[in-house]
RNA sequence: GGCCCGUUCGUCUAGGGGUUAGGACGCAAGGUUUUCAUUCUUGUAACAGGGGUUCGAUUCCCCUACGGGCUA
C-alpha cells in the first residue's frame, strides 16, 4: 500500500477539519499519530462559557479512538507565552495590529510541534488547514508552493504565508483540496463526534476574547484623544505615475512616498472625544469609539500611541 | 429691564391636536470570520418642568428653568 511505514503526526483541535484530516491521512495509508495541543490555561479571558478546551480534547481523544490511532496530548504553553502573546502585547504598545496566528504556525505548530513529532519520528506533520502545498524541480532542488485552499470560503492558506522551505516541506494539508461541505460530509459518513460541531472562532489556542480587556493584562489604560480628521484635510493630490516610468522601474524614493503618506497630525482635525488608550485600536475599527451623533459611521484611520492620539474619518471613502 | 426665537432617544435630528413619535450615529445582543477588524440582523432609548384649553396635548396658550437675537 502507498504511503505504508510514513509516519505523520495530525494536530487535532477538537473540531471536524482536523478530524477529516486524519482521517484521510489513515486512508491513504500512513501511520498516524493524533496530538492534542494545549497552548492556554487562562479561561478568565474568554468571552464565551467556560474551559472549552475540556470538550475539545475529549473529542479529539474520541476521534483517536474512532481512528484507532494513538493519541497524545502536547503542552507548549509557557513558549506560546512567551513567543505569541508576548509579541502580541508588544505590537499592540507600539500602535500596530499583529496577527498572532500567523506567528503561532510558524512558531509553534511548525516549529515546537513539527520538531516534537519528529521526536516521535515522524516524516511529516499534518494539521486541518484550508491550503494546498505543491512542489517542482528547480536546478535539482525541490520547492514547496503554498496555494490557496480551494474553498474560496475557508481559505486559509494566509495564515500560513511565514513558513519557510524546511517547515513546509514537512507540512501535509489533506483538506486543502474539499470543500467544507464535503468534510463535513465525510465527517458523517464516518461518524465522527465532530461532524456537526460549529466551527471555532477567535485566537486559535486561546479562544473568542474582548480585546481590550485581554491587552490590559499588560497595557494600562490611559485617557487620550479621539481626533476627528475632515475629508478635506489631504493637500496632497494621488500620486501619479512618472513620465517613462513603470511600475517596475520605479524608484524607491517614490515608492515610499506612496506607501508612507505624512502622519497625520492634531492639527490636521478637531478633538471630538476621549478613549482609553490608542494602543487598544486598530486601523479600520468603528465600535467602541462612544462617539455619536455624526452622519456617517466614524473609523479609526490613524494611531499615535506616543502621543496616545486616535485620529478618526467619517464615511467609508474618506482619504485617510 | 422690554420685544422675539429655541429646548424631542446617549448624540445629531425628523415630525406637528389622535403616530407603534421616524432616521442616522452610538450602545447592546446575536450571525459571518481560527488574527485584529470589517460586515449583516435584531434590539435599547426621547417630546425640559408645571399649569391650562380640548373628548384627546409632544403639538395650541400661560408661567418657570436653560440657551440664542434687537434695545436703555
Amino acid at each position: 500500500m502507498k504511503n505504508k511505514g510514513i509516519r505523520v503526526v495530525v494536530g487535532l483541535s477538537g473540531g471536524v477539519d482536523s478530524s477529516v484530516a486524519a482521517w484521510l491521512l489513515k486512508e491513504q495509508g500512513y501511520e498516524v499519530i493524533g496530538i492534542f495541543m494545549r497552548n492556554w490555561h487562562d479561561e478568565s479571558v474568554l468571552i464565551s462559557k467556560e474551559c472549552p478546551w475540556v470538550e475539545d480534547s475529549t473529542d479529539a481523544l474520541m476521534v483517536a479512538e474512532k481512528l484507532d490511532i494513538p493519541f497524545y496530548t502536547f503542552d507548549f504553553s509557557e513558549e506560546y507565552r512567551k513567543r505569541i502573546v508576548d509579541y502580541m502585547f508588544s505590537e499592540y504598545q507600539a500602535g500596530r495590529t499583529p496577527n498572532p496566528d500567523v506567528l503561532c504556525n510558524r512558531e509553534i505548530k511548525f516549529d515546537l510541534f513539527l520538531k516534537a513529532a519528529e521526536g516521535l519520528g515522524a516524516t511529516f506533520v499534518a494539521t486541518g488547514h484550508y491550503c494546498r502545498k505543491v512542489s517542482f524541480d528547480h536546478d535539482g532542488e525541490t520547492i514547496y508552493r503554498l496555494l490557496a485552499g480551494k474553498d474560496p470560503e475557508k481559505d486559509q492558506s494566509y495564515f500560513l504565508c511565514q513558513l519557510n522551505q524546511e517547515q513546509l516541506s514537512k507540512a501535509l494539508f489533506p483538506i486543502g483540496h474539499l470543500l467544507k461541505k464535503k468534510v463535513r460530509d465525510i465527517a458523517r459518513e464516518q461518524q465522527l463526534v465532530t461532524a456537526e460541531k460549529r466551527d471555532s472562532q477567535g485566537l486559535c489556542f486561546i479562544g473568542k476574547v474582548r480585546l481590550p480587556e485581554f491587552l490590559q493584562q499588560k497595557l494600562k489604560p490611559a485617557k487620550g484623544k479621539i481626533i476627528l480628521i475632515p475629508e478635506t484635510y489631504r493637500q496632497v493630490a494621488k500620486p501619479v505615475l512618472p513620465e517613462n516610468q513603470t511600475w517596475d522601474t520605479l524608484d524607491q524614493k517614490f515608492l515610499d512616498t506612496i506607501a508612507f503618506p505624512p502622519p497625520l497630525t492634531p492639527e490636521m482635525g478637531k478633538v471630538i472625544g476621549e478613549h482609553n488608550g490608542a494602543h487598544f485600536f486598530t486601523i479600520g475599527q468603528r465600535k467602541g469609539l462612544n462617539v455619536g451623533g455624526t452622519e456617517k459611521p466614524m473609523f479609526v484611520i490613524g494611531l499615535d500611541t506616543a502621543k496616545n492620539n486616535i485620529y478618526t474619518g467619517l464615511g467609508e471613502d474618506h482619504p485617510g
